[in-house]
RNA sequence: GUCCCCGUAGUUCAAUGGAUAGAACGGCCGCCUCCUAAGCGGCAAAUGCAGGUUCGAUUCCUGCCGGGGACACCA
């Protein structure tokens, strides 16, 4: 049983008991330590409504309040407060019950779209926030009880993924050049820049894939194979639960497609403009009456995003038929899952069931203020992030604590550094955009993970010491 | 230009419409010597501006100022 929720049904009778039944108790835990543990703001708010004083009204409803066993004191505060004591023993019970202080919920199938690397380049530094704030919340609703369902929308299609295997045949399909995926993407890229034949050979690749040519598409498994296993590596390393059984990228999707864009055909939502096959939303119109498209196909055909997000919003809404499904997506991508949702809802694809929730967050920075790049401007890696986390904690550790072991020194690194690199990103405001600092997140000082990790170590030590348990 | 998001101590973050706006780092003033590697106590320090709704506004609404982002065939 929840504390809260139990306090707030013992108020609403009381409220009840004194012709109060309308208003809402208001119960919260307690501004401050000094009230006691809980405490009832409704009677300000009903007195009102009933034209009495607040004091009179807050004695009535605590004289109708039955907390037997349950608090040790009630006491009106200020102009109406109530300020609730829990009783010891009562907590004790609560506490050794299980899960007592987690509100049960009504489980409820929840998907949650996070991660989402392109396998295309290696995964690096914009991928970090999607990837542990997703994952932190998959374990959340997972412990309230609800079915929860990853996804890992993966960018396994396209345009690039020709360039990227016409480049493999050149090197005779030798996978171990995919070893640095990042040199490789840039290789291919370059080929296809500089060289009109290579990119006549990638294009036609593209096709091939499409079409369902049999051979192109096992080079294209065992690329993405390759590639997954670079996001493997990283998952491992961060501890965080995603696997291959949770991929479910953009080549899942690409038989909808044409489904996708029919359906909408049929329903007249497109109009074609330019060439393209767009759907205008009276809801997406500005003042000076211009409507923003939302493009379902390109001039001479081919699919973009937001058909491939809708073909996504469809499967979880209907086949595996999602409650709710969370995007954990960078906070630039606002607009297009405005776009996508709104779309989604009128065409049908999502049920009014089914909450579609854009969850964004705000981009990593540098010390400069400016997105976070490696000094020549470059992208960061994730797994030379990651590198820099532990050879940081390892030079900390191996500071402070000389006389331990290498391997024991960098057992200790590992978890201060990767845990350094989750919790200064899950202690911030998720919505805005955040300074990344090396120092200050590896301070033992203030709110940061060696702060937490060695004050459990502390903890277990004093115990340890103390022979407790 | 249009639309969206955000403005809280010097800094990084808190605060379901509730009481005296909380922490941490940094700063200043004292004190102490170590429980695995963080010493302790104290002090100063903030809601961008102007209205409105409300018994009560950091929170909701309007306008302004400031910052960020997005806006047609990339994702």
């Amino acid at each position: 049983m929840n504390i809260r929720a139990l306090l707030e049904a013992r108020f609403a009778d009381a409220f009840a008991a004194v012709g109060a039944g309308d208003a809402r108790p208001l119960v919260a835990t307690a501004a401050r330590p000094e009230f006691g543990d809980y405490q009832a703001n409704g009677v300000m708010a009903a007195a009102k409504t009933l034209g009495r004083k607040p004091r009179d009204l807050a004695n009535e409803v605590v004289g109708s309040l039955d907390l037997g066993g349950i608090a040790t004191s009630v006491d009106i505060a200020g102009p109406g407060f109530i300020n609730v004591r829990l009783e010891p023993s009562f907590i004790a019970t609560q506490i050794g019950a299980d899960r007592a202080l987690v509100t049960p919920a009504v489980p409820q199938t929840i998907v949650i779209d996070y991660s989402a690397p392109n396998l295309a380049k290696e995964m690096h530094v914009g991928h970090l926030r999607s990837t542990i704030i997703g994952d932190a919340m998959a374990r959340v609703l997972e412990a309230l009880g609800h079915r929860v369902i990853r996804q890992n929308h993966v960018g396994d299609w396209g345009t690039q993924f020709g360039m990227l295997l016409a480049h493999l045949e050149e090197l005779g399909n030798d996978t171990t050049a995919l070893e640095d995926l990042e040199v490789f993407y840039q290789a291919s890229k370059r080929r296809f820049d500089e060289d009109p034949a290579f990119a006549d050979v990638a294009r036609s690749r593209v096709v091939a894939l499409q079409s369902g040519d049999e051979v192109v598409l096992e080079r294209w498994r065992e690329f993405v194979r390759v590639s997954q296993a670079h996001c493997q590596a990283i998952y491992d390393r961060l501890g965080v639960g995603l696997t291959a059984k949770d991929t479910m990228g953009e080549s899942a999707y690409n038989d909808d497609l044409p489904k996708i864009v029919a359906m909408l055909q049929q329903q007249g939502l497109i109009t074609e403009s330019d060439g393209a096959k767009c759907v205008f939303l009276p809801e997406f119109a500005a003042k000076d009456g211009e409507v923003l498209p939302i493009i379902v196909e390109k001039t001479g055909g081919g699919f973009l995003y937001a058909t491939t997000d809708l073909a996504a919003v469809r499967y979880r809404c209907h086949v595996i038929g999602a409650a709710r499904v969370l995007y954990f997506v960078d906070v630039r991508q606002s607009l297009h899952f405005r776009q996508v949702f709104a779309l989604a809802r009128r065409a049908g694809l999502a049920s009014d069931q089914c909450s579609l929730e854009h969850h964004p967050f705000g981009t990593m920075l540098g010390k400069d203020g400016r997105p976070f790049r490696t000094r020549d401007g470059g992208v960061v890696k994730l797994s030379a992030l990651l590198d820099e986390a532990e050879q940081r904690a390892f030079a900390l550790v191996s500071d402070k604590s000389p006389n331990l072991a290498e391997t024991e020194r960098r057992a200790i690194a590992r978890a201060v550094g990767i845990g350094a690199v989750k919790y200064a990103d899950l202690s911030k405001n998720r919505t805005s955009d955040y300074v990344f600092d090396w120092d200050s997140m590896l301070a033992f000082d203030g709110n940061t993970a060696p702060y937490l990790q060695y004050a459990v170590t502390r903890i277990l030590s004093l115990f340890r010491r103390g022979d407790v348990a």
